[in-house]
DNA sequence: ATGAAAGCGCTAACAT
DNA sequence: ATGTTAGCGCTTTCAT
């Protein structure tokens, strides 16, 4: 004797009050064809008791669980969080919810995301490591679900990947500063034992070396990617580097940090010091003046990730794909005298509407005075 | 006769390696006790399979996914990251995983989402809803998981729910620009027609005639939310309502603009314009000088509707819970001569690490200068 | 066009 | 302590 209410409707229930079969009923909610009696019948047995199919159960029969994950070091960190909003953009109509995952920067947590790839529960990864080990590569070729890095990757290395170009995108700030007639440019990097810190510094010494300019080791620092690290920094360069006329900051954050520094000494900016930083977050748009910063396109990194991995799960069995996205240069007062102090322009880069620029050259909004370069430097990012 | 290497190892492959039944396998892969040579020769058959449950197997029979939604408006807002940031932080140690819903602000969306938790995919909701109409109401009581509201419900409504006080967050703010001197204070609000909105709007009315002053509509701008607006909107009011001394604004997007709009003056912040701000986002450290601003304790939020979710979750079958989240003034150099510039406290509004402060006055970090107050103003929420 | 039945991989009740 | 078996809800052969 079956339980009358017990729990939610299933394909049985709506069976047994359409009078038919439940292969009947899934043929019909998943449009295979029937009588149109039937179809009608089913239809109007599954709408009164407000049918929705267990997608757990569908995930078991079918194998896929339409849900992908993304696993980044900081939830909170501007860059991700315009990433998580492209690869949901992107995943979401296709019918895929999307599972974050916070590693917060442990290697540990990173291997095992991918190792949990094998319960099932997701049908693919998108990946932001911070350091790529001997492990990581193992681990993701054993993965039991296609992955998708964001970052650098060994040239072997059997995973799809999108890289940033950060050589490139130091290079553009730094042409463009010392374009503007600026000669001693001092440097606050991140971390340099990372891949991106390296290319930065890579891309600064190049600039110096494509302008002719000496490279003077005590313009540079290396700091934590803070406020005020990025202060504290740059008072340290004004005190011991005299005569620097323009900084380029590793990031907004420490770019703005500089501004403060600036600002406390009573350096004009851009007259006395011009600054300019990376990554084009809010913050920069956000600061007065507003800030010159490179945009390593993380929107677009998180929307060509997300079109990897789901070209992988169509089947596609294409060979390992490894893109990498160009820098873009944002000029704003902070570098530039004829720039607004601050910018009218409400596309932020991590706008989900923002479409990724048809055109790289001068920006939407007439009289914005906001000015992107695109970066085709020639040097080749790694 | 069964394929050898097929598909990844499930119990019947353990339980063939090892000698014996799926049973025993499933005991003791879950610690239900076993023969210690049985427990061995399992365990070691799944190590050297490298074996991984099925999560999607496992959700069909336990009837549980151990996944949780979080559908909010706008990925992007720094708010609701922080919020985020401490739902991941309280239930990933319980073995939750976290679906990231972004509704883009449609009401229709926020109710497709209550009503596919029919689908069995996600445990619970927790929602953050841009106006709670009647449908939304109706939708939530016919759930079919538990689901925790972050945001302002009518008493009667049977959700649990965690609400901030804009109301005693606008006071705190007011009350600090009136006790410092300022008696022309100016109003720029976001959208009038929502809960908060009108929330602010009391108690921005409710701390002038505290102060005994009158209220003067010239003095109030509605506009949205975004730094620009900010900008346009001081710069109406500097024109239309002379002797404006300081200004409230709705969050810290539009205290940007107001700051650049009195820059742009030169007006100096904060001898001739005080700038309070609400939301105590990243970008009020950022700011030059620092921001001044209303914590109205997303993060807390965040932190206690996760806790609310889990104990629904728990099968605890308490009353319907409603908590509201006081608000804490950071005063800063926008409003206090005797504030640094900027704000060395790296104790992130937003950090994953930050314990809800046990103590809201006086802030760590000697010199820091960033002073906090607790909100108990003496009228009500709602 | 439709129904009966198998089976996705797991856990737990029941039997030994 | 261990094995057998049912069943979670669905989709999909395979018969009819």
């Amino acid at each position: 004797m079956t339980t009358s209410a017990a729990g939610p409707p299933t394909v049985e229930t709506i069976a047994a009050r359409a009078g038919v079969s439940i292969a009947s009923v899934s043929r019909v909610l998943n449009g295979h064809g029937a009588r149109p009696n039937t179809v009608r019948r089913v239809e109007q047995a599954a709408a009164e008791l407000g049918y929705v199919p267990n997608g757990v159960a569908r995930s078991l029969k079918g194998g896929r669980t339409r849900q992908l994950t993304f696993a980044m070091p900081d939830v909170g960190n501007p860059v991700y969080v315009s990433m998580v909003r492209q690869i949901q953009a992107t995943a979401k109509p296709l019918g895929y919810r999307l599972l974050l995952h916070s590693t917060d920067a442990v290697a540990e947590d990173e291997l095992d995301v991918v190792r949990s790839l094998a319960d099932r529960t997701s049908d693919g990864l998108i990946l932001v490591p911070i350091r790529v080990t001997g492990e990581h590569l193992d681990v993701m070729a054993a993965a039991a679900r296609p992955v998708v890095v964001i970052g650098s990757l060994p040239d072997e290395a059997p995973v799809d990947s999108v890289r940033a170009d950060s050589v490139s995108g130091t290079l553009l700030a730094m042409r463009h500063l010392l374009a503007s007639g600026r000669r001693r440019t001092a440097f606050i990097n991140g971390p340099a034992d990372t891949v991106p810190g390296r290319n930065r510094s890579l891309g600064y010494r190049t600039a110096l070396a494509e302008a002719g300019l000496e490279h003077d080791p005590a313009l540079t620092v290396t700091t934590e990617f803070d406020i005020s690290a990025g202060a504290a920094a740059m008072h340290r360069l004004l005190d011991a580097a005299p005569g620097i006329d323009s900084v380029f900051c590793a990031n907004d954050q420490l770019a703005l940090g500089a501004v403060h520094a600036a600002h406390d000494r009573g350096l004009r900016i851009p007259e006395d010091l011009a600054v300019a930083g990376m990554d084009n977050s809010e913050l920069a748009r956000a600061s007065h003046p507003a800030l010159t910063s490179v945009d390593l396109g993380s929107a677009e990194r998180g929307r060509i990730a997300a079109e990897m991995l789901l070209s992988r799960l169509d089947g596609e069995d294409h060979d390992v794909r490894c893109e990498t996205v160009a820098a873009r240069l944002v000029v704003r007062g902070s570098t530039a005298y004829d720039q607004p102090d601050y910018d009218h322009d409400r596309d932020r880069a991590s706008d989900p509407r923002a479409h990724p620029d048809p055109d790289p050259g001068r920006r939407r909004g007439a009289g914005s005075g906001t000015t992107a370069t695109s970066a085709s430097a020639s040097v080749s990012a790694s």
